[in-house]
Parts: C-alpha cells; structure tokens; sequence
DNA sequence: AATCGACCCTGCTCGC
DNA sequence: TGCGAGCAGGGTCGAT
C-alpha cells in the first residue's frame, strides 16, 4: 500500500506484531522482490535468519526493521518498499499459502511475517544504516538517504521545501510526486492536497506564490493525517494493514476517483486527465488550469 | 544539472 | 461469452 498514511498503518502493525520477535527461517522465492539485493534471495536469507527485529521506523513509503537493537552505522536493517501493491502480513505460520507470496520470516512466536506483492514493484533489502541523519537522529538506510523529509517528521521545513518548489521549473504536481524533494505523498493525497488547495498540478512551480505551496504543503500534512485516522486508504484488498484489514479513508475522498461527480466545494463536475502515465482528478472551476494546459486540451478536444 | 517520457509488472473492469 | 483496451496507490533510468 503505497502511500505515507498506509505505509504508516504497516509500520504500527509491525511495531505491535513484529518488533520483539526473533527470526528464525526465512524463505524469499521472488526474484524480483530481492532485485535490489546484491547477492539475491540467498543474501537476505543469509543476514536475516536468527536476527531479532528491535524496530519498525519509516520516511515516506520506506519502511524499515532494525535488528538486534543495533542503530549504528553500518549495521543492517530489512528495508521494504511496498511499491504499488505490496503488503507485509502477519500470520499464523500454518497459514495455506496464498498466491503472489514472495519472502516469508517464520517467527520465534509461532507467527509468521509475509510479503505479498501482485504488481512486484515492492521488495525486500538487507542494508546497512547510513549516516544521513533526518533531524531526529534516528540513521536511515543508505538507499533510502536520498529521499527528503517527510511532513510528518519533526525535522520538516515546510518553508524551505516551498522555496525548493519555487525554485524549480516544473508542474507543482511533479514536485509533490518528487520524493527527494518532500516524501510520503502520491497521487491519491498530491490530488487530494491540490483541490483542499485549489491549485491546478499542471501550474508551473515557480508560478505559484510561496504563501500557496507552504498552504499546499500543509494540505498534503492535513489529508494525510486525516487518512492515518480512518486507518489508511483502501479501494479493494490489495491495500490492507498487517492482519489484512482496510481502511475507509476512500469514502472521504475529494477528488481522487470521483471523475464526472460533483465537486463538493462548487457543483461542478470532477475531471480525469491523464498526467505522468497516470491519472489526475481535478475541479476545473476551483482549479483553474494553466493558460498552456487549457490551449492543450482545447486542442485535443478538437 | 534538471527535466521528462518510457518502462517495469499483474490483474481487474469495461465496452464492443 | 470472449477479447482487447484501459486503468491501478510505486520508483528508476536514459535521452535530451
């Protein structure tokens, strides 16, 4: 499940179930969910077996298991990115198996810890800490150093990630998208955050006024919290937490879904348009496009 | 250096 | 009923 709010609902669920536990076998059959692992499947086999997970943390929609209370540089941590189906599941370890069942982790409690990924653009790394500090102190994986804070953190700028935004030459949607630039957010609450805004995404960035990418900043923060409270954002059982449940967050959606239905704000109707090989809902009354976008749909009307 | 499109996957739904 | 097109919450990479 992809975003901030639903990789946050995972996280909790592994702090609750998972943290405490000692690995005792560990078996990844998905070669692509080890991709990004050097030395494959049988890597992370190797490092993680008889470790014992002491944490859960995240940045964004990066997830991360510490192991055997060793937060220092260079020590390893399981790294998960669920991509856009990923799920990480606890079960009873005779639990049948189920298809798209990618790396199990037996634990010391008779439970077992899954990864379960349809679209395998998920995976599982073992890495070492790096450096990078996000203001907090807490050291983040090396791959996942590059990445910005995310607006839940405490070492968040909205200010500065504003000027950032500004200062770049590219639609604001792009930018939100941009996970080195803020983390956590994507389509679902970058469409939410620009209607609660009344921005169009397709704005260029250095168009909009720093009052109104900090107000958009703050929007994405509010959504997005809003959504952690209705236990994240599901529209089918592919995003679930731990124990497979869903959350309601998609009955308070704006926009997000909703192309051809009222905007709740002016009537008018929601409108679907293709952005980045996906899809962005807008109002096109509360959110005005840019003179070069409209020229361009006016012209593919035609 | 920054920007932008193509690409990576599987499965479901919808229209013909 | 069958089949292709379109769509889905992610990131990375190469060309410009």
């Amino acid at each position: 499940m992809p975003e901030l709010p639903e990789v946050e609902v995972v996280r909790r669920g592994l702090e609750t179930h998972v943290v405490g536990r000692r690995i005792d076998r560990v078996e990844v059959s998905g070669a692509r969910t080890a991709r990004r692992q050097p030395g494959g499947p049988a890597e992370i086999v190797a490092r993680l077996g008889g470790r014992t997970v002491s944490g859960a943390r995240r940045r964004g929609k990066y997830l991360w298991l510490t192991l055997d209370g060793d937060h220092t540089v260079g020590a390893d941590c399981l790294l998960v990115h669920l991509g856009m189906s990923g799920q990480m599941l606890v079960t009873d370890a005779g639990a049948p198996p189920v298809r798209h069942l990618h790396a199990r982790a037996g634990l010391d409690d008779g439970c077992e810890l899954r990864f379960v990924d349809q679209r395998t653009f998920g995976g599982w790394t073992v890495v070492p800490l790096a450096e990078a500090l996000d203001g907090t102190g807490v050291l983040l994986p090396a791959p996942a150093a590059h990445i910005g804070a995310d607006p839940f953190e405490p070492g968040f700028d909205p200010l500065a990630t504003a000027r950032t935004i500004r200062r770049r030459d590219t639609e604001v949607k792009r930018l939100l998208l941009d996970q080195t630039v803020v983390s956590g957010i994507g389509n679902i609450y970058a469409d939410e955050a620009l209607w609660r805004s009344a921005i169009h995404g397709r704005r260029r960035s250095g168009t909009v006024t720093l009052r109104a990418v900090t107000g958009l900043l703050d929007h994405a923060r509010a959504v997005m919290a809003d959504a952690l409270d209705a236990g994240g954002t599901s529209f089918d059982a592919l995003y679930v937490n731990v124990n497979g449940a869903s959350g309601y967050f998609d009955r308070s959606l704006d926009v997000y879904g909703r192309a051809g239905r009222p905007c709740a704000r002016c009537g008018s109707p929601v409108v679907r348009e293709d952005f980045m090989n996906r899809g962005s809902h807008f109002c096109p009354v509360c959110q005005p496009a840019p003179r070069r976008a409209r020229a361009a749909r006016r012209a593919v009307v035609r």
